[in-house]
DNA sequence: GCTCAATCGTTAGTACAGCTAACTATATTT
DNA sequence: AAATATAGTTAGCTGTACTAACGATTGAGC
């Protein structure tokens, strides 16, 4: 971390930003998190369930490094999407160690129900801003996103 | 929500800003999360506390309420803290069914440190940016920030 | 002033989501 | 063939959320 740089330490500018953008996160997310109680499955199964829809089948493990949780706890949580219905587990073909997650049609058809619930949520507010605001709401996001993805995954 | 403009529904941009929106809280929040784990006290725990300590003492449905949580959950939260010596239930001498909660000295202490870690971890990435994108970010957590601050309370 | 309904908080019981430690089963390496 | 490494699961703990039922207190209406 120690280099050369004149500009060492955040700005206070900077620290602003992320306090902000935190307790902004929380905020946003207690709102959203009640709209998809209506799905009746946990934050955790639904986020799963997305990263199967969208990244197509994968092992446990790959899954639980997706969502940044422990294999013990997504086990628990693939087992609860495989009570509802809505994700399998099949056996690696070639490694049996390994278990590959599915997604079932149910699970895809209840992501994208939820999901566009929530957005029509979200878009409902993001409605009332003006077209300027909504751009610079845009930027903020890929900006976000790109600080996210380029994340170094010690912590 | 109506105006007089031709387009009545979420254009698909505002719909894919909500996803995305949501998306990128989620694994926002994941991150920083861990951080916190650091103060050894949960985020319910760290979140009812920073109510606390910015809004002052309040009684428990008040806090229940501000963290947009049943009593029984804040009940549960406050025991939490003050076996933690966070804060601590004082009954109101006005009116024996109410519980006022405090922060204690301490409580306050722990939560000013927990929030210069957070946000020094949140800042050190976000120092990776540059002034443009810096600048980029804060006005979308703004704009978000009034979407929130307007936002009706019924859900 | 006494009863009765409303309010505030707690207790009890349930479910979900995270962890570590210990275990089983399979693959790989030596 | 035996030792080691890898993938998941099981067991047990903690924390956070809910509803339902309860106790205590207050305030209203008679």
């Amino acid at each position: 971390m120690g280099e050369r740089k004149p500009k060492k330490r955040p700005l206070p500018e900077t620290s602003a930003i992320a306090d902000r953008l935190h307790s902004t996160a929380i905020h946003l997310l207690r709102r959203v998190r009640k709209q998809d109680a209506a799905t009746g499955e946990g934050p955790a199964r639904l986020s799963a369930l997305s990263v199967l829809v969208f990244g197509g089948p994968m092992t446990l493990g790959q899954l639980a490094a997706a969502e940044q949780v422990k294999p013990p706890t997504m086990s628990r949580i693939v087992t609860g999407l495989e009570h509802s219905r809505l994700a399998e587990r099949r056996t690696d073909s070639k490694d049996a160690r390994r278990v590959r997650i599915h997604a079932t049609a149910s699970g895809e058809h209840l992501l994208h129900q939820g999901r566009r619930r929530r957005i029509e949520y979200l878009a409902r507010y993001l409605d009332g801003l003006t077209g300027q605001e909504l751009a610079t709401l845009d930027e903020g996001v890929q900006v976000l996103e790109r600080v996210l993805r380029d994340w170094p995954s010690e912590g």
